[in-house]
DNA sequence: AATGATTGTTGAACAGTGGTCAATAAGGAG
DNA sequence: CTCCTTATTGACCACTGTTCAACAATCATT
């Protein structure tokens, strides 16, 4: 039975979170295991147990970060100077972005059915979708209903989830982003 | 090592599908074992792999089943005497009730990632699709672009995705429905 | 009726999974 | 130089999908 490692390189949860998220964004969310993380940082893979109760919370812990990255992505367009109709189409087109362009965690934040997964996530998608309403609550001038936010995010998730599925990356659909955009617009205002 | 059952109680692909819908109804696809199946059936699960060569297989027959539902439930809205505008309606209400009513297939269908099962969709959701768009471009008095029909489909699917994450039925957010068909009308039409 | 070929079932085996835990050693505190 | 906490290991458990040699039941042919 050998024994520990020496202190310079004493694993943590951050060296864990990074291999995983490699190999979580190659692979998506089913087709990591804990043996194959473990394996790569050089430790068994009992040694992560001891910094993650689960697989669960060890790729909740990533899906955190990631809420704040779409927190952050929104909030940066909002500051920036443009046309309010404009800087609308931009949030959306935003959000579009980001699923695409992180769709391992986009798979984790808002399509895993996995109860275990599930149950880490509480506040995370609801504070996001919170600042997302408001925003585009605000470009419409008041104007918009809540029931009609609601389905713009449902609309731009339904986006996101098909053509996640196919493994699409942003820059290949966003034409169709656009004019998905549009669309959902023209009944916004 | 004891051998093969008597005639009449040979395993066929019906049993196996019978024993495999049950299943995989209540627990979804990731939950539901080969094992779990040949035990329901009372054979081992060696067995299976005599009449489907794959899991994803087995679920992939159920599926096609599934895209010939809908396809019906769609054809049959078709049929009814209703106002245009009301018949659109139909349509598109038609398709979420069936994502919700039948989530586990709808899983398979629209949002497994799983490549061994995609391996064996090809033709079923694009056949199904053109039915839907076909329909819904004539309820529009042939007005909407191709485009904008995808658009709402998009968004249909946005819908289902997010409700059947949460495992609803489809009556507990009939209204919500309505209010996300009406939103997406607004644009259409 | 006897023989042979085909068909269908079994269960052991394989490589993998998430998760647990006794054993053990490293490092720090006294 | 002890004692204690902390971190790591790897055997182990119960499970997964899948393969396959062994074998029996059935059918076809002589």
């Amino acid at each position: 039975m050998s024994p520990r490692k020496s202190v310079q390189q004493e694993l943590t949860r951050e060296m864990i979170m990074d291999a995983a998220r490699d190999l979580f964004v190659q692979n998506g969310y089913g087709h990591v295991s804990m043996r194959q993380i473990a394996k790569e940082l050089g430790y068994s893979h009992g040694a992560i147990y001891y910094h993650f109760t689960n697989k669960a919370e060890l790729f909740y812990a990533m899906v955190q970060e990631h809420f704040h990255m779409l927190d952050h992505i929104l909030a940066n367009i909002m500051e920036q100077e443009l046309e309010q109709h404009e800087k609308l189409k931009q949030v959306l087109l935003g959000f579009i972005e980001f699923g695409l362009t992180h769709q391992s965690h986009y798979e984790i934040m808002f399509l895993i059915k996995d109860e275990e997964v599930r149950n880490f996530i509480n506040e995370g998608p609801n504070k996001s979708y919170e600042a997302f309403a408001k925003s585009v609550y605000m470009l419409c001038d008041k104007k918009a209903s809540l029931q009609d936010i609601w389905s713009v995010f449902l609309s731009l998730h339904g986006f996101v989830t098909h053509y996640s599925r196919h493994v699409v990356g942003y820059d290949e659909v966003k034409d169709l982003a656009r004019s998905h955009v549009n669309f959902l617009l023209r009944s916004l205002i």
